[in-house]
DNA sequence: AGCACGATTAACT
DNA sequence: GTTAATCGTGCTC
């Protein structure tokens, strides 16, 4: 499998978000193992203008990674307990990223496991914050470039998501976003049945 | 199956 | 001082 380029994190972010479906994230683990999941929902946040996204307010200590490079991690911090990954798209200077919100557990699924405290397997990672403790990321992969298959987090290319399962709809838990960007249609989902379908027509058996 | 609530910390118009 | 791109629990129907 290939490690997804730079340039596919450089174009309109709503592009990315699609297409970000089906895709694998990499987790490498301390001692070389792997996890990894298929990523299944996804949100976009683009611009200052858009209201809902963290760079409305213009350039903080906080989100100054969205204003970078395309292609790297926004890890931040919220609720007092939990991480949210997302990775920059879009030209440098434009701030824009699109938050990670549930993958479909493929390897490491053991260690997954014990992060999330035993829980029934569906909920490993399906959510943004389950997702990251799924993964153990925190802070400290803030800034990194997820375009670097050498690293301790990366995406590959995995399967394509055809449109028919693809769903899409507004994003979810926005607290006193005004319109038009709290109806915005900017999450894109699959469903893991659907996901899961699908890789059994791929590889039979 | 669905709703309400508390947890707990860092950034900040 | 207020707020937050959430989650798990506990209660009710």
């Amino acid at each position: 499998m290939e490690a997804l380029r730079r340039d596919f994190f450089d174009r309109p972010t709503l592009v990315v978000a699609r297409q970000l479906l089906g895709h694998r994230l990499v987790r490498r683990e301390a001692g070389g193992d792997r996890s990894s999941g298929l990523v299944i929902e996804v949100e976009a946040y683009i611009g200052s203008e858009d209201q809902a996204c963290h760079c409305r307010h213009g350039k903080t200590p906080r989100n100054a990674v969205m204003w970078g490079a395309p292609g790297h991690a926004y890890v931040y911090f919220t609720y007092g307990m939990h991480w949210m990954l997302n990775v920059v798209t879009e030209r440098e200077g434009y701030p824009a990223a699109i938050l990670l919100r549930a993958m479909l557990p493929l390897e490491g699924v053991e260690i997954m496991r014990e992060r999330r405290g035993g829980r029934p397997d569906r909920e490993l990672a399906n959510g943004p914050a389950k997702l990251c403790q799924a993964l153990q990321i925190d802070a400290t992969l803030n800034g990194h470039d997820l375009v670097d298959r050498s690293s301790h987090l990366y995406f590959e290319s995995a399967i394509p998501i055809p449109d028919g399962i693809v769903r899409r709809g507004p994003r979810v838990g926005l607290n006193r976003v005004p319109e038009p960007w709290l109806s915005k249609p900017w999450r894109f989902y699959a469903s893991a049945e659907d996901v899961l379908a699908l890789m059994e027509e791929e590889i039979p058996g």
